[in-house]
DNA sequence: GTCTATATGTGGATAGAC
DNA sequence: GTCTATCCACATATAGAC
């Protein structure tokens, strides 16, 4: 267990320890895989012993944790999308944003949006820059159009699904990513017609039957 | 490593007890999770000691192997989905298919389109049957409309990406799956639309830059 | 606080008897 | 093909030196 220090005493030591300890993980997740991680392997890298890992984390999980929130700190320490005044620039530019931060860091990619390890989910604090990533995108969206949060879902699954098809079928490859100028035509098409034709549409819109 | 046994010789005792074994083997992921399957675990299950398990596979990486095979022989023994004439009907009838697919197994949909194990690939023959699968769904939609590459990249990496994130943010819900019919009216757009704007058409279509 | 040393339980995998 | 015995690597946890 982690005794959280009391909050005056500087602790910029043991934060440059944990730095050191992600930096490491992060490199052995891109090596022998996300799940494939092992704290003894940790250990060896940074010259010590396994079980000192405990002092910085509770358990595997923990890492795991913590892993995440870098992961997050290090996609909102980018240069943020631009925010206006056109749709499709502020859209392209946060895409381009996610796609190049995936193709860059695919490991991290996979921790921050797919449910891969067995049992591990965020803290709530680690959550917190979820959210806060999440938002960092979808705010200037939603300042320049009349997006509904139906549409952002749309977005965000049609982005995601060129970053996850392009990391699973052809890692290191271009052929989904390079469709993203389309992908993002089909986007903005949907939103600047919307007004034409308000919610529910054509009759054809319907729920999925269960199997 | 397996003998495989001189072909006339009927090995059907055997491949019942593969089956058994399957069957198993995804009742154990789905309860904890593909990477968190166990040899021991499943041999348990079996009521057979966990070496007994090499003499049908050669090792974990062959049992998924198995596995992978197993989940696209499912999905293809499923009703195909439609096949013509109107264009929009047929990649709704398919995309539904694998929407509930994945609703129904998303243990084997992470299997067989997801890498999320480490060090794992399909091998030769089983990949025919992710080929077979893939076939199965693109030649309708190839004999109907004049779709590219591009195009099916496009439509699977849609479709895909719904189910991802609805497997990974809300599992078991309908939040990102009930949009599936708002996004085959994206894609059926793109196509009918692309008779009058051919090949490369305004200039901002360009390729991503590396960062 | 952080380390070493050590213990337990669980993995995948192999050897060899039957 | 199936078993027992065994090996080595792993996550986890605790005790105790510094």
């Amino acid at each position: 267990m982690l005794a959280k220090q009391s909050a005056h005493w500087r602790s910029s030591r043991r934060e440059a320890a944990t730095a050191d300890i992600l930096a490491s993980a992060w490199e052995l997740a891109r090596e022998h895989g996300l799940s494939g991680l092992s704290l003894r392997d940790l250990a060896r890298k940074l010259g010590m012993a396994a079980p000192s890992l405990y002092s910085y984390f509770d358990s595997k999980h923990g890492l795991y944790d913590a892993m995440y929130a870098d992961g997050y700190r290090s996609f909102l320490a980018l240069d943020p999308p631009a925010t206006g005044p056109d749709f499709r620039t502020v859209l392209l530019s946060a895409s381009k944003l996610y796609v190049r931060f995936a193709a860059n860091e695919p490991v991290k990619w996979q921790l921050l949006n797919q449910r891969t390890i067995p049992g591990f989910e965020p803290s709530e604090e680690s959550y917190a820059l979820a959210k806060a990533a999440y938002e960092r995108t979808a705010a200037p969206l939603r300042a320049i159009a009349d997006v509904t949060q139906q549409d952002l879902d749309l977005i965000g699954a049609v982005i995601g699904g060129l970053i996850s098809q392009q990391l699973a079928n052809e890692p290191g490859g271009t052929r989904w990513m390079s469709l993203l100028d389309d992908a993002v035509d089909l986007l903005v098409h949907r939103i600047e017609n919307k007004a034409a034709r308000p919610a529910p549409v054509r009759g054809r819109r319907r729920k999925m039957e269960e199997a």
